[in-house]
DNA sequence: GTCTATAAAATGATAGAC
DNA sequence: GTCTATCATTTTATAGAC
């Protein structure tokens, strides 16, 4: 039972609380730094229940993150190469920050494993995200050699979406402290900064 | 010996390797993840003989953060409110780029801290970064009721410096992966198209 | 499927010799 | 200042009853 496949109800169930339970914990102390036991108190269950459903602790984080990567590269997939270019970029923004917004445990799951050296997907970086990117920076060079965005690196361009919208979901404690306890929710203003941001970046030269 | 002040030569060159070896694991680990034996192993000392200089881990992941964290913010303090707008900001953007660069474990010491909730140092982040950032932000906004450069969210513009210059440093695994072997330094190009969207950004609509 | 009990290894820290 | 030996605790994982 590497990757758990549910049968019954019962089963289904307690993989979604011990991966919902994992997800906080990884998310908050990393790989080497969560203990079995935390992820097991906070699924509420006992540590050799929760052993039974995942052999070990590796196997959580395994299954978390393969079960992660796709939903978390789908709005990169999803941006159409027929589209509007700058509207495609723009909706791509937007989808990376709503994620920050409403997923931010999966951010920094990801935030820590990358951080620390990403030891359990460096080879699936390396191939299956490396061409992704590959393939959507060729659609970016394109639309660049059309004249309809301007040009500029877009390897560089994908790397600044990324980091300018997990920042608020990885480094979330940092913003609110900075912000301050009367500015709870710095979605809107980002929103509004990265829009003219990039729209001002890409919009073509008159 | 908390905070050990170096006295003898064979002290403070101890409290060097020390600190350089736990500055790799941490970095590499974050706090719970890292063991003091790694640590030790890591500076060629046994680990009673490192305990002899720092009582406890925590001790030394303490002394680590508060000695870096002056460092780290001076680029953004030396921001010089009575020069050029566009310079000061883009010479501030090239310094934090360059930290990255020169310094990436620091980055990634800060960025496991802040990721896993800052448990050390939130109260320094609500503290003394606040107000540095407010009293930047209001140079900022300073800057933008005159003119000088385009109005927009002064904290945001700040954030987005953070995370597209220390994004390279963090994630550094995952833009190796992307790029490949062939590209083995993105700094020239990620220089460049950062100092292009700031320039857009920023430079005053005609 | 779930539990109590526990084995086996790791980890933070100390004792005490030199 | 540095080391070997070791303690106390935590932590991963298993055994075996129900």
């Amino acid at each position: 039972m590497n990757q758990p496949v549910a049968r019954t109800r019962i089963q289904r169930k307690n993989i979604r609380l011990i991966s919902d339970a994992a997800l906080s914990v990884f998310s908050t102390y990393g790989f080497r730094g969560a203990t079995v036991d935390q992820i097991a108190k906070e699924a509420n269950l006992s540590k050799p229940n929760l052993l039974y459903y995942f052999p070990t602790k590796e196997a959580i984080h395994r299954h978390l993150l393969s079960t992660l990567m796709d939903t978390w590269l789908d709005p990169l997939r999803d941006m159409d190469p027929d589209g509007e270019p700058l509207e495609e970029i723009l909706t791509y923004l937007r989808r990376k920050l709503q994620m920050s917004r409403d997923h931010p445990r999966e951010s920094r799951l990801f935030a820590n494993e990358i951080v620390q050296g990403a030891p359990h997907i460096l080879d699936l970086l390396a191939t299956d995200l490396k061409a992704l990117v590959d393939d959507k920076a060729a659609t970016l060079t394109r639309w660049m050699d059309e004249g309809r965005i301007n040009r500029t690196d877009p390897h560089h361009l994908i790397f600044s979406i990324w980091s300018l919208t997990q920042h608020y979901a990885d480094f979330e404690v940092q913003v609110g402290a900075v912000l301050g306890p009367e500015k709870p929710d710095p979605y809107p203003e980002a929103e509004a900064y990265l829009t003219t941001l990039f729209t001002r970046m890409l919009t073509p030269d008159a």
